[in-house]
DNA sequence: GGGATAGTGCCACCGAGTGGCAAAAGCTGT
DNA sequence: ACAGCTTTTGCCACTCGGTGGCACTATCCC
């Protein structure tokens, strides 16, 4: 009797490495969430996001909608994971680093260091995140709460590690303007299709906060 | 028999003036909606946002569902109307406005003057909306999506009256300060319970402008 | 008055999201 | 290899937000 398997590695995306040392349980289950997060964009650039349920996705993916749920808290966070990415590995490298220094340039460069660490695939995710958020209300809304979610947990944090108290103007505004920057900058290199790649990306953004200074004083 | 009223006005909420002028079914509808953001209110902040159900809502305002949904497109729209009124306001005064000079101070007074014509309980309901978006993941973001539906519409509108393409780098820059600004003094008057009222709010507005150059090169 | 024109209520329906429990798959010992 | 334990999954029923359709009622205009 031939044994059913549940979850086959296809010939296509073999051997992710580091998956290889963890215990096969939790290799299951993250080759699951890497599954429903690509299948998920996939199936909403081409049917659009409100044309696909969540069903269709479990069907394709072969899982119940109960384990999609065990994997993603909302239909939203599946299809914005390039975002939840950037931001979660960017709050890692802000925390592992030595803050000396002018606060913007720092997170400047830190964004830097956090973009070049990303898998090489992570362009074309975000960008066709990007896209989605710019149809759908609700995604372009949850969007900007990892934003916002990001910038609450880096003033937590660099208020924690310097002595600056989490309520002081001058470290919220300029976290706010890091984060703004950044999304100036993905705006431009998402309105040219993301033209260039990432490097094009890296220049973007640091062209963007050189033109930090000029912005205020901005007068048509 | 004895005629069922569907609508009659409470002795404490009566002619609110401006009304008067409208035809009777416009009054109607407005009060409805007016009835409906206010207990939505009332009722999320007492009895929290996802205890409170639509239907309870519609029972405790005497409509229907299908005529909440005529009023407002979802459930948390309804909770973020003071932040609604904000920015359509906002959006109007900029509208109306002669561009002359500094983009960033010309925003910056034009919020003073939107803040100052706003009703006189904006205030309290605005302070209830921001505890709420504290509370509610997507309150929150949606109360975000407004900040950033207004930025574009800013941009837009910004570029058509001057010269400007509507992708300028400095012009995009100029107007997520502005609305960065905003929210953190936005963020600073609700932690501290929007003590001092409005002209507290507006202060601390002004306040947090003047730190902006200082935000750029903070070095804590 | 009477007919056009909203706005409303009701009903059936879909999809997102949750709780509970039993089955299965993986991880131990021996 | 097998029994016993833990973790993960699948299935079921359910709630609630949101939509379409249609009949009904209230307002408006003549």
């Amino acid at each position: 009797m031939p044994q059913a398997v549940s979850n086959p590695v296809t010939a296509a995306e073999a051997a992710p490495d580091e998956l290889r040392a963890l215990p096969l349980r939790e290799r299951k289950k993250l080759r699951t969430r890497h599954a429903l997060a690509e299948t998920a964009l996939r199936l909403f650039v081409e049917r659009g996001y409100d044309a696909t349920t969540l069903d269709d996705l479990c069907d394709e993916v072969e899982v119940s909608k109960r384990t999609f749920f065990r994997n993603y808290p909302s239909k939203e966070d599946v299809a914005l994971a390039a975002d939840s990415d950037l931001w979660s590995a960017y709050l890692d490298d802000v925390a592992a680093l030595d803050p000396e220094g002018p606060l913007l340039d720092v997170l400047h460069a830190a964004l830097h260091t956090t973009l070049a660490a990303l898998e090489p695939d992570w362009d074309r995710r975000f960008l066709a995140t990007r896209d989605l958020c710019d149809t759908v209300p609700t995604l372009q809304a949850h969007s900007l709460r990892y934003c916002h979610d990001t910038t609450q947990a880096l003033v937590d944090q660099v208020s924690a590690r310097r002595g600056v108290p989490s309520d002081d103007v001058h470290l919220r505004l300029a976290i706010e303007i890091v984060v703004s920057t950044w999304r100036t900058a993905s705006v431009t290199w998402t309105a040219q299709q993301g033209r260039g790649g990432r490097k094009a990306l890296t220049d973007l953004l640091s062209a963007t906060f050189a033109e930090l200074p000029a912005a205020l004083t901005f007068a048509p």
